[in-house]
DNA sequence: AATCACTGTTAATGTGTGTTAACCCGCATA
DNA sequence: TATGCGGGTTAACACACATTAACAGTGATT
């Protein structure tokens, strides 16, 4: 699996890099935003598993960015920064579907747990090894589709990668770009139509499999769609 | 659904039972009981969908309580309580998988904000998938319109997410602002003539259902009605 | 009635996607 | 060194999708 994306907005410099360091040494793949404007723009932009906003922003605030998120995407979780301990606040962040608050001064590795707390309810389990696609049994490691009274399919390393990311985002969207970082390792023309192949070959071996279908998302990429 | 079942442990009786029943007052069914090793008996006897344990308890501590109740049941979100702000409770505590921590004294009014951002994560999103749509049954995931006896009508990303939105809002004005964030992501005049396309498309598809119609409320947004 | 902003509809445009087949290259075998 | 094969990429063509343009129609306001 790949890193998490982290939108860390906070107009403090001096905070945010600092935070923003932390984070990225932590692992997660962190986007700083100075103002609450800027961030929304990050998030139309790019796609983010988790968002840290900063309530007192010039511009556009925590609260007022975080609605115009939530209507981009209802589902991402995200934590208020503050630097008051103001109880409307909390409440108000909260109301607005917060998963978590935290008042400054806070410790990084406090922030760090909480963060933790929240993706392990978030993110869905770990490293699947094997797969159910209908009626086939998808193994990653041996890259072998297998039925009863049938033929194994070998698949080739490409589309064995290709799948297994299609199968752990079931039913949703597997982004383009995602897909092509994590197995071309670059996002060029060239390698999306080579993506676009392998989809169609994908899409013959699981022919034989009513249930089971892969969808393209104009723009986006694409879904493996299981009943 | 049925009320949220809470299991509090703490030792203070003045705070324990002050707690339970203000929680109970906010409609959750909360069990208390004062120590570690009662609490273990209690979580064996019946089922809870949230644990607020206190750290320091006699008997038995909420750590050691928390991981006896994990090799239960891994799935269920605890919130430990501590007097103390101690750095490494608060660690040793996430790294037991809490899933949020409130040091004392706290308010109340926190605590069931806190308790409710983890619920909000924790029970399955009433995020629905299908609906029907006259005689169609309308298949968000799938993006398909489907009717006995006819050929299902496939719609592309853009038709479907907004059939999507206006599903949700049946009966009720849907605003163009909100949709074109939620879907074109920015709502400029060109997205907004983009969207009265697909208003006239997905009227196309559904001319057939005489109990369906999408009307424009001026100046406002639109309306799915249905009988 | 006149005006202006909003909406309905169709069609043109450009870009994204589906698919097949040709091509390239490394590797194992002869 | 040649040969064939498997895996992957590139090319080419057809088609689908989303946006934009253009024009017609409607509602609100004066």
């Amino acid at each position: 699996m790949d890193k998490t994306r982290i939108l860390l907005v906070e107009d403090d410099m001096n905070l945010g890099s600092l935070l923003k360091e932390y984070l990225i040494a932590k692992g997660f793949d962190t986007n700083l935003q100075v103002d609450g404007a800027k961030g929304l723009l990050a998030f139309k932009r790019e796609h983010f598993d988790l968002c840290i906003l900063d309530v007192m922003m010039p511009v556009k605030d925590g609260f007022t960015l975080a609605k115009d998120i939530r209507i981009m995407d209802p589902e991402i979780p995200y934590i208020f920064l503050t630097a008051k301990y103001m109880k409307t606040d909390i409440l108000k962040g909260f109301n607005l579907g917060a998963d978590d608050y935290i008042i400054k001064p806070f410790s990084m590795e406090e922030l760090l747990l909480r963060i933790e707390a929240i993706l392990r309810r978030t993110t869905k389990s770990s490293n699947q090894e094997t797969f159910l696609v209908g009626n086939f049994i998808f193994d990653t490691n041996k890259q072998l589709l297998t039925k009863k009274d049938a033929e194994p399919i070998k698949l080739t390393t490409k589309e064995s990668d290709l799948l297994k990311l299609l199968c752990q985002y079931s039913n949703q969207v597997l982004e383009r770009n995602y897909a092509l970082k994590a197995i071309w390792k670059d996002d060029s023309y060239f390698n999306a139509r080579s993506m676009d192949v392998y989809i169609t070959k994908l899409r013959k071996h699981l022919k034989s499999e009513p249930g089971i279908q892969i969808i393209n998302v104009h723009g986006k990429g694409y879904k493996l769609i299981r009943e």
